[in-house]
DNA sequence: GATTCCCTTCGGTGGTGACCGAAGCGTCAG
DNA sequence: CTGACGCTTCGGTCACCACCGAAGGGAATC
């Protein structure tokens, strides 16, 4: 055994390495904490298991908990991780095409229209509004370098309601990158992409569809989206 | 077990699982081809185990295989294999800090500054190559989308004798994000950035080191960074 | 054609881990 | 204080799989 990070690569994918822990993080991927409880009633197993796999979960830090009288939540333990995740499933798209179900067939296409992302948008939505953001001079993304705010980004953000001091001091950067496993290109993560997603949900531009992580676009957010961001409904719709 | 994706993901996991696959899998990332007894004698298992493991593998699509005579080569799938498995790896620099020895210290500083990612350049040198070519116009970079060549560049990849047609008729792309693990920031992968990398190696500007991915920039190469991509010695020192 | 080499396939073994039910512990409600 | 609830820990079972040595098949060499 030469390589020494073969150990560390190995362990990491153990923790991914199984059915019931998969579909954990593809839960917890909607950014919300969870209980062990709903989490074993979820995917079918016992609570004693599901409490295991969250030990190994945590071992690995992937999740984290939050104790809270008698009950316990389980979030992703950071955007890395939910980028990770994504990262991973982006593989899925390949080999997946046997689809098993016109169920699954419209689940999935509604996930690769609009979806949360840990906590910031993602799919064909994300995308858009990320070369949104770039192409009205909003956001500067240059190669090599990380996303940042421009000054006229700052102030559209101001007027949206972002206390973008407050935002600038956290430990998690304004913006990141993160890969969209749909669409196979980068959109916007971090505190100022997450800003946006809640803008979005609380002024009614989208609304989760129950059950799963994707995001209806309403048309009061169509017209937001086209008179915000100049993105025509055209731009949403899968080709 | 609600989420079908679960399945898949923890499937292609399991194929990274074990300390074994994960050693072949860094070492085909040097992008070279490698039988099976060399795999075997590099992790110290017997060529029947060897043999299973790169079965496994292969099901999961993640290394491919060509008969040659009575030797069999072993290669990674394609460059997003590659991708895939750096990505993995850069989540390891986290939960890596204690260094066990010199040696490894040494080997993974090495890696830091000049390696070989599948068949391109990576580390601090493949990030610099990367924004140089952004900063002297040769690509365009824009957010949202992936990277292209401009006039001026395909001009610059013609006069260090580039057939570009011929690589444009190649199923990859001429260009291409990938992620850096010790840089965590995107260099480019494509046929047009491995063309840089055979240039880079046959002009001897780079000279592997022996037994790793790791490269070492001659005093040439040094000169040929600066004069062609205005590449100072001091952006590839570490920090 | 026989030999050699590389690799695979085939039994057999041991360790790891996913799973469950039962029991224990802390927290909140009555 | 008592009961209900949520979660964890523990013991035990079963399946899977990493590993090896032995045997077999195909390709090059003599």
């Amino acid at each position: 055994m030469i390589d020494p990070q073969a150990g560390g690569l190995a362990e990491l994918a153990q923790a991914l390495a199984d059915r019931t822990r998969a579909a954990v993080l593809l839960a917890l991927l909607d950014g919300r904490a969870w209980t062990p409880g709903e989490l074993a009633r979820l995917t079918g197993v016992a609570p004693s298991t599901m409490s295991g796999h969250l030990a190994r979960l945590t071992e690995a830090g992937l999740v984290a908990h939050t104790a809270q009288g008698r009950h316990r939540y389980v979030r992703v333990a950071g955007s890395e991780v939910a980028e990770l995740v994504e990262t991973l499933s982006s593989r899925l798209d390949r080999p997946l095409p046997p689809v098993t179900s016109l169920r699954t067939a419209n689940r999935r296409r509604a996930l690769a229209v609009a979806r949360t992302c840990y906590d910031h948008l993602a799919g064909r939505l994300g995308v858009a509004v990320t070369s949104a953001l770039v192409r009205t001079g909003r956001v500067d993304h240059t190669a090599g370098r990380p996303p940042v705010l421009t000054g006229a980004g700052e102030e559209w953000f101001a007027a949206l309601g972002a206390d973008l001091d407050a935002m600038a001091t956290a430990r998690r950067p304004l913006l990141r990158e993160c890969l969209d496993w749909t669409e196979r290109l980068p959109h916007l993560a971090g505190t100022a992409a997450a800003y946006l997603r809640t803008v979005a949900a609380e002024r009614g531009w989208v609304v989760p569809v129950t059950g799963t992580r994707a995001l209806r676009v309403t048309p009061e957010g169509e017209a937001a989206l086209r008179e915000h961001l100049g993105i025509g409904p055209g731009e949403l719709t899968l080709t």
